[in-house]
DNA sequence: CTGAAAGCGCTTACAG
DNA sequence: CTGAAAGCGCTTACAG
């Protein structure tokens, strides 16, 4: 039931333990023809090193921990897509976690992974910008997506989430809107709050008025962001566009207006989405490409694992802005 | 750096660290004081056992693998969902890993899980019934599920795949439609064979014919099924509805159908996807309900786990028609 | 009901 | 450039 040890390879190829031991792990300062004879006694035995025992030894497990908000959401279902097949490429796995949006929970999930001896872990923080950072361990590499919570000691890959909410407000207006609501999670977040300022930074830039009875900031899920949309939507005053900042809420007001029956009101998405096109129109998106974004969260992890005092990076990626239809509406006759 | 051992629980306790280990793994022949006193010193010290060293010792480690076709399938990431919270509330953690529909990644991916040491795998199967069956090891528990794969020494769980395509069709029929395509991935599954011999069978009950052209079972992906389904769809004689056999190849059906600027094509998925509520019309699917069919192997797989010699279980889950719209279109005028 | 010993398969110092 | 020793933190027999 138990593959060969170290010990076989080592009897197999006629050194010690410890010369295998360095040939295993890349160790510098072995003879070219000592690392092929230990290599061809390894894939004669077929022989893998025990992770448990690396582990104990001293090592840490060939392992990469991913924290997220939930594994089922599209955004972060790629990106831990992106991150396991990278990580298989390496000879690593991957263990996943998920915070449930629970800042408590966000905190025992990354101390359990730490403590499981993982080489490194990928988070998206949770919870106020305090608690994310005190959550974070400073014995393992970190990489943060997504959301930087005002870290500064780990490297960070995100979108620029106030330059992508102004270019979608900027096309709405661009379309003809002067009444443009904002919908979105709760302010905790950095993410959010700089979508919501790059909202109110571009509704200035039009020179048009911010209304607070425009922007709602309690959707912190579609189930939420449904009934509150449909309030926002119903009056007859209601606004002619909407800014969506999380693809959840985008799906409440998705579900809104089908249940009003509109489709006459233009729509920005933060956020793509799949069968995005396929909706009646088609849902304009700022897209945050989740696929790039978790091979910069993998590069630098690759980076950091290589070298633990490269300095720190802070990545931004670009948003892009995809026009498919909801967003190029006109602003509806108001009765 | 690290924290307290066992051997610092069996001082701060007054006892050897083979009682605490007793405890800790809640062997029986303790005595009650003797539990509670070991207890109360590792709630004060805050004692985790180590992983690995459990491992090494001889044990599993508190971990769960899953093998799927990939994790950002909105299937398997509900599934992975709530395997992973099902784990973390019982202490263990979740290694995922992907087949990419790669029958010798399938392989290599459980191979590479099993030598990690997991307690047990949950396992969707990839690749013909043979090489299937031979991936699985058998000193590591092992559910099965979505597909069964000619698996009999496995506890499985999957959904009437059979059933539930007879229903889809036969609802269709009662709609009065009479030429209905079946798309679907590559007969490779029993999955695919099961709903393909239920579209059959159906068709058969109600009298019609099965018309070979309306059969296309190379939809590897939506991708693939896209052009597929245009083919299918275009011509004037085209079927006058559709079955799909799961949400890609729906996706792709759906594709066409926007291309072609058809809403008037009866439409029935199987397996339910987000956002189906919204198409234009709201996809009728049969929905194979994945959080239940987690929650059940979940529970196999506790069940397991207490006792390895627990006999075999197959779970054979109902799937559910939801009427939504595309489903009770009436056949269309044909030119 | 409890404990002392040996061992799991690696790694880290430390020698030479 | 290579190796002998000790130790990582548990568990499994085996005693008593």
């Amino acid at each position: 039931m138990n593959g060969p040890t170290i010990y076989d390879v080592a009897r197999e190829s006629g050194f010690s333990i410890k010369t295998v031991s360095r040939v295993i792990n890349g160790e510098s300062g072995v003879r070219p023809e000592t690392i092929d004879r230990v290599e061809r006694a390894i894939k004669a035995l077929d022989y893998h090193p025990n992770p448990a025992a690396q582990r104990l030894g001293g090592g840490k497990l060939p392992t990469i921990g991913i924290v997220v908000d939930s594994i089922d959401d599209p955004f972060f279902g790629e990106v831990i897509a992106v991150v396991e097949r990278r990580a298989v490429e390496m000879g690593m796995d991957v263990l996943v976690a998920s915070t449930g949006m629970d800042a408590v929970r966000a905190r025992t999930q990354v101390e359990r992974l730490v403590r499981r001896g993982v080489s490194a872990l990928i988070v998206a923080p949770f919870g106020d910008d305090a608690a994310a950072r005190a959550d974070l361990p400073d014995d393992v590499p970190v990489v943060v997506i997504d959301r930087k919570c005002g870290i500064e000691d780990k490297d960070v890959v995100r979108v620029t989430d106030h330059e992508g909410a102004v270019e979608a407000v900027r096309h709405l207006v661009a379309h003809g809107h002067e009444r443009i609501a904002f919908l979105g999670e709760t302010a905790e977040f950095t993410t959010v709050q700089d979508r919501l300022s790059g909202y109110t930074d571009a509704l200035v830039e039009a020179g048009l008025a911010v209304e607070p009875e425009l922007v709602e900031t309690r959707c912190w899920s579609a189930d939420v962001a449904y009934p509150l949309a449909l309030a926002m939507l119903a009056p007859p005053d209601a606004p002619t566009a909407v800014f969506a900042s999380t693809p959840l809420v985008g799906l409440g007001v998705l579900r809104a207006l089908k249940r009003l029956d509109r489709q006459d009101v233009a729509l920005v998405v933060f956020g793509d989405f799949p069968l995005a096109e396929l909706m009646t129109p088609p849902t304009t998106v700022v897209d945050q490409r989740p696929t790039p974004l978790a091979h910069a969260a993998f590069d630098h992890l690759a980076r950091r694992l290589d070298d633990a005092h490269a300095p720190v990076v802070e990545t931004v990626l670009p948003t892009r802005l995809i026009q498919r239809g909801s967003g190029e509406l006109p602003p509806r006759e108001t009765s």
